[in-house]
RNA sequence: GGCGACGUGGCCAAGUGGCAAGGCAAAGCUCUGCAAAAGCUUGAUCACCAGUUCGAAUCUGGUCGUCGCCUCCA
């Protein structure tokens, strides 16, 4: 069965056909390091985590290359805004940087997103960008105007071909003021000249400046990926000017293809508004997690097509929530049947439908990565295997271990919503479940007496601090709430 | 103004020509000492209008509405 991808490069859906047999390049555009990231952010890195995992699990060698932007993104008033924040801060531009890089892979971390192979600084790449901008400056795509450099559109015909802009059309709407000394106000910096209070600064050819913003993902990507490589992935409302510029840069300087597959992922919005800094309607990764398990927040933004915009809400975290329960609870209850099953064959039957889920849920991922048809198998899944443990009929020990390995291939490995689970290796964790267990026994003896009263107490005192029982017709189990 | 996305049951959402997935919420029921969990049952003239077609949520044209980008944002 073949990935069907939606190129936003031509705007149809392709299969994903590898430039190189087994191996995956990839590149995606990371956060500008000025501030925490928000769960605008995390949608695109899951989405593009989770692409990586289930290309992973279907046996290709993926190299995913996300950049850190630490120098060049300037603001509508021409400051940069990793400077704009040291000087708020009185913080050295690299300590801000440090900062908020932590922060940026601790709410990944977090939210179980995987660590880009390589997490190029832009920074750290100066003299790769210099050497770009010095090809495109020879082969007349770019010149030097007042110490600083532009990229010439006009000399570039594909111009446009990814947002669909034509820059005859744009030339109207164009304010004046944005001239400067470009030849067309649709040029853009490759290279900037360093003001005198601009700190953030390095030697080039052309005097004393710092890179423009679009030129780091270029030469990054040339850099670790090569001139042609597979997939370009990042946010929506980067598709202009920013990815435009990045194809007009590469495609000019290097004669050959820039990405063959550009995936752009829909903005997290708020009331229909769209989440960001500027507007000051987000929620960081790091509060939303106080609220939300990991895999509620993934599961949340992966509801909803990757391409499309998802709104943001405590009401529609809720409801996440309480579909990723479902889920989370019977993946629970098969591992803790688990634990003093038979080791028979009973119910291995039910593997059949266990296969025929991980096949449509690929079917579903292989259709340009339909992630809320992938949900919905698994959703489809759980009805079946709860009625399946809640029938009363024996379940031997390898059906029980195939339903979990369902679980972890599918909702684990790819999407990366499962709960991390209770390690039994931790000492205390271990020694928490035993005490667990222990009041559990002793309500069972209260129940067999029917002394409802004690086990009832039992039970209410244990759920005030955070573990939850459930009586089964097999025993009681338990879980922790939150 | 230009470019692009979208409008599906109370809410979220999949579905690009052949009887409209899934989740949340609501109501009833089953199971249970009670509770919890789970299961069963109950819902849509697919924004509107006009076309194409044996047949349209799906294709074409138009209307209305929402959002993104065009200037910083994942």
């Amino acid at each position: 069965m073949a990935l069907m991808l939606f190129n936003v490069l031509g705007r149809t859906i392709q299969e994903f056909v590898p430039l190189t047999p087994g191996q995956v390049t990839m590149y995606v555009c990371g956060p500008t390091v000025y501030d925490h990231p928000h769960i605008g952010h995390a949608k695109t890195y899951v989405a593009f985590d989770s692409l990586v995992r289930y290309l992973r699990s279907t046996g290709l060698n993926v190299l995913y290359v996300q950049n850190i932007t630490d120098v060049g993104h300037l603001l509508d008033s021409g400051e940069d805004r990793i400077l704009r924040k040291a000087a708020q801060t009185q913080a050295r531009p690299m300590q801000i940087v440090e900062t908020y890089t932590k922060s940026y892979f601790d709410a990944m971390d977090a939210l179980g997103v995987g660590r880009p192979d390589i997490s190029p600084r832009a920074s750290g790449h100066i003299p790769e960008q210099i050497k770009m901008i010095e090809t495109l400056v020879s082969k007349g795509f770019a010149y030097e105007a007042g110490g600083s450099v532009y990229f010439d559109v006009a000399k570039d015909p594909d111009y446009g071909k990814l947002s669909n802009r034509r820059l005859q059309e744009q030339e109207s709407g164009t304010r004046e003021a944005v001239r400067g000394d470009k030849r067309n106000p649709e040029d853009f910096a490759l290279w900037k000249k360093a003001e005198p209070e601009h700190i953030l600064r390095w030697d080039s050819p052309w005097g004393e400046g710092f890179p423009g913003w679009h030129i780091e993902c270029s030469a990054m990507a040339k850099k670790y990926l090569g001139d042609t490589f597979d997939i370009h992935g990042g946010g929506i409302d980067n598709i202009f000017p920013h990815n435009e510029s990045e194809i007009a840069q590469s495609e000019c300087a290097n004669d050959a293809d820039f990405a063959r597959y550009w995936l752009l992922v829909g903005s997290l919005t708020v009331d229909g508004i769209k989440m960001s800094k500027s507007l000051g309607n987000f929620t960081t990764i790091a509060d939303a997690l106080q609220r939300y398990q990991p895999g509620v927040i993934r599961m949340f933004m992966q509801s909803v097509h990757y391409s499309n915009p998802v709104d943001y809400s405590e009401g529609a975290l809720d409801a996440s929530a309480r579909g990723w329960e479902r889920i989370a609870n019977a993946v629970r209850l098969v591992q803790q049947t688990l634990r003093s099953a038979p080791a028979t064959d009973d119910g291995l039957h039910f593997s059949e439908r266990l296969a025929a889920a991980r096949a449509a849920f690929n079917t579903s991922l292989d259709d340009d990565f339909n992630t809320p048809g992938a949900i919905a198998v698994l959703q489809d899944l759980t009805r079946e295997v709860n009625s399946l443990l809640n029938s009363g009929a024996a379940v031997g020990k390898a059906a029980l271990e195939a339903i979990d390995a369902t679980y972890r291939g599918t909702a684990g490995d790819v999407l990366g919503i499962l709960p991390a689970g209770e390690t039994a290796g931790a000492g205390s964790a271990q020694r928490e479940a035993a005490l667990i267990q222990l009041l559990i026994d002793l309500r069972t003896q209260a129940r067999k007496a029917k002394n409802w009263a004690e086990s009832d107490r039992l039970r209410d005192e244990l759920a005030a601090i955070g573990v939850v029982l459930e009586d089964r017709a097999d025993g009681t189990v338990w879980k922790v709430n939150g």
